[in-house]
DNA sequence: CTCCATTTGTGTACGTCGTATCCAGCGAGA
DNA sequence: TCTCGCTGGATACGACGTACACAAATGGAG
């Protein structure tokens, strides 16, 4: 016997593509995905379990384990499924190209936002929906005569943005949710214990000074819209457009 | 009884101020929290088990919950505990103190990655050394002449822009570790099996051009910097300095 | 139509996790 | 000295991911 290693086991893509070899139709991969993504839209990634997804969809809890090697590669698929949703116009030029890409990945989380607690391995799979939208992304910014690696710098900078963003302002939402506030009024805001015991500290003053004055605390899509444009144009003044 | 209510429970940092009530010293919320962060950058966040950290203090497994109401709270002190490590040198100017946010952010993520995937409920624990990051942020930034939501904006960016990054950097990293790869060799990273297949249904021309003709793929840390330099430029740009 | 190899779903079981609950013992103030 | 409150220990429970061996259903070959 080797070393423990994993059986190499062709990638999870690979085997979809071939037509289903023998369907006995009551489990398919979309299946899994839909019911799966159904389960962490409506009640979070937590009740994402493979007893209770067997359970949504009328089978065994080791059923779908045939069409998924494991909890993993269910996630992977669950972000396949979801990454639909995020199409890029064609035709539009780099500027609004990644302006689209920060949008729809806003919109796609705000939809989805156990996106946002996927661990970093599950937000890497390299499923054929995220490369296409890689894809999309890299060949709209073909026409602007950047090298390979710059192209990739920016594409990845607008990326990076948008997740880190969108994992703030989904922390905030969900933190928000669950405490049963419906709208981020300001006032409720400041009264989360936590903050309030640390404001009253007297530690953090310019931050106390920002809580008291600030007018915009509960426009997120303003905060996302201005870092995406801080982003946007520096791109533009660095790379001369 | 009530609806299911948890106890309001005072606030971790509130409790944490009080001198030890009944000090028998053979625990202490430090002793826990570099333990922990101990477990976590040697052999990964799952590691870190409340039976794990029990043995690993010599107590028994039910002991930690005297100090910390669970696993969440464990969570937010290790990242407390942790973020002593980004300091911002004091009496830069914004743009020197942006960039040393987001490089300190880099920095103690690279020693640290297990931060990369904590829920985004821990990453937006409210813990003093966090609130000093932001308050010193805040603070560097409050000499330019900005009104309170715009100064917040770009703190935000900043930071969305670091976070976003590093979670990206460190997936790619973990997942080259755990291949046994020592170093991003070019041929080796398209040499994953996903992304080999991929490659070859002939879908994304552009990202396989990129994988080809790009020089730099292998070169994270001019990565990071080029996107924060977009960011950085951005902001200057936007907002006349 | 029949038979069989293959694929699909089931049943059972194990080890590990977070943590609720109750208990024992120590230290300090009366 | 007694006792109260805090500390850490022991035990136990329910839920999780998943390994493994089995049964049922299928479609092609004869």
């Amino acid at each position: 016997m080797a070393v423990e290693k994993d059986k190499p086991r062709e990638p999870l893509w690979a085997r979809l593509e071939r037509p289903a070899p023998a369907p006995r139709q009551t489990l398919s991969p979309q299946r899994i995905a839909t019911a799966a993504v159904g389960i962490a839209d409506a009640e979070g990634l937590d009740a994402v379990t493979m007893r209770r997804l067997a359970t949504e969809l009328g089978v065994a809890p080791m059923a779908p384990y045939r069409y998924v090697s494991g909890k993993d590669e269910l996630l992977e698929l669950m972000v396949d499924h979801v990454y639909e949703e995020l199409r890029l116009p064609e035709g539009l030029g780099w500027r609004e190209t990644m302006r689209s890409l920060g949008h729809g990945t806003r919109e796609m989380m705000l939809r989805h936002p156990w996106l946002a607690q996927l661990s970093p391995q599950a937000m890497l799979a390299l499923t054929p929906r995220r490369m296409a939208v890689t894809e999309r992304s890299l060949s709209a910014l073909a026409g602007s005569g950047l090298d390979p690696d710059t192209t990739m710098s920016v594409f990845r900078a607008v990326d990076a943005y948008a997740n880190g963003a969108m994992a703030y302002e989904i922390a905030v939402q969900s933190f928000m949710d669950q405490q049963g506030w419906a709208d981020g009024g300001e006032l409720r805001s400041e009264l989360a214990p936590q903050m309030t015991w640390h404001i009253q500290t007297g530690r953090y003053p310019t931050f106390e000074g920002y809580l008291m004055t600030a007018t915009r605390k509960d426009d997120v899509l303003w905060r996302f819209e201005t870092g995406l444009e801080y982003v946007l144009d520096g791109i533009a003044a660095k790379l001369g457009i």
